[in-house]
DNA sequence: AGAATTAAAGACCTTTTTATCTTTTATTTA
DNA sequence: TAAATAAAAGATAAAAAGGTCTTTAATTCT
């Protein structure tokens, strides 16, 4: 469904989002140990994420990652978006290169719908939005 | 989302169905170039699902791969079993361990939502089914 | 029986994804 | 200014997915 990389990035970025008290910034080495996801290839990750401006970052001693109210107000899609690209939201589930509502594959009218509901979602929750529904109905990111 | 050896596998297998009268073998080559599938490795997934009772076959001059009585009524989802296994339908979305009704990750409502649509379609539609549908409808399948 | 046909089996190759390791650069603070 | 800290960058490695090629086995037809 989502690759790996963008369900690391996604739970990097609400855990950085529900722990967002005041500029406070997590270094890496924390966030990986936190989640449980390997320090190097996080590294890799979130320095993808940056100038694309989904997360922020400061070098040097007490810098990390943080995110900017602007980053707080993107949609999770945009996440996936940058990692993943917007395919998995467009393509047809047989994976015909051609297939529309005007020439649909055997499947592609159920598909659409699942499809669209998870777009849909992804689309309309902010990152701070979900991040408060951690922080009050304490979903797991781990 | 399906794997391309899946979606190989299906198309295969509905384009098999759509054609099925009175035992009709296909051989591989003739599948593969229909489908535009690469004939080797198609060569290689309908092996895989032989033995697994979901296509049948038979060797020699004028053999080839068809579908009994049986594989017709075969839901698609058996398909995706056999070849991608069921985690799609089953796992986290963001890839956590433990995710649950009990114990959700931060999508899992959402999620679950699109991911049960996905399974129930392919779990209620057997393979006849959608074969009638391909040849009535003239869905696509390339 | 022998030639032709077609699936089965297995070894091999390529690309992509996932992950690691090392070096460099920016920043802070003592 | 020097030492410490932490991200950035790049090279490398391991694993999985996707794909190819060659040989073998089963069946049919002449």
């Amino acid at each position: 469904m989502l690759s790996q990389k963008c369900k690391y990035a996604i739970r990097t970025i609400l855990y950085l989002a529900s722990k967002n008290e005041e500029g406070e910034k997590k270094d890496l080495k924390k966030i990986s140990e936190a989640l449980k996801i390997p320090t190097p290839y996080l590294g890799k990750i979130l320095q993808e994420l940056v100038p694309k401006k989904i997360i922020s970052s400061i070098k040097g001693p007490n810098g990390g990652f943080f995110l900017t109210e602007q980053n707080l107000q993107l949609p999770v899609i945009k996440i996936i978006e940058a990692i993943d690209g917007l395919t998995l939201f467009e393509a047809c589930g047989l994976g015909l290169h051609v297939c529309s509502d005007k020439h649909p594959c055997p499947i592609h009218n159920d598909f659409k719908v699942a499809r669209d509901h998870l777009k849909n979602m992804f689309a309309n929750k902010s990152i701070e939005e979900l991040a408060k529904e951690i922080n009050s109905k304490h979903f797991m990111l781990i």
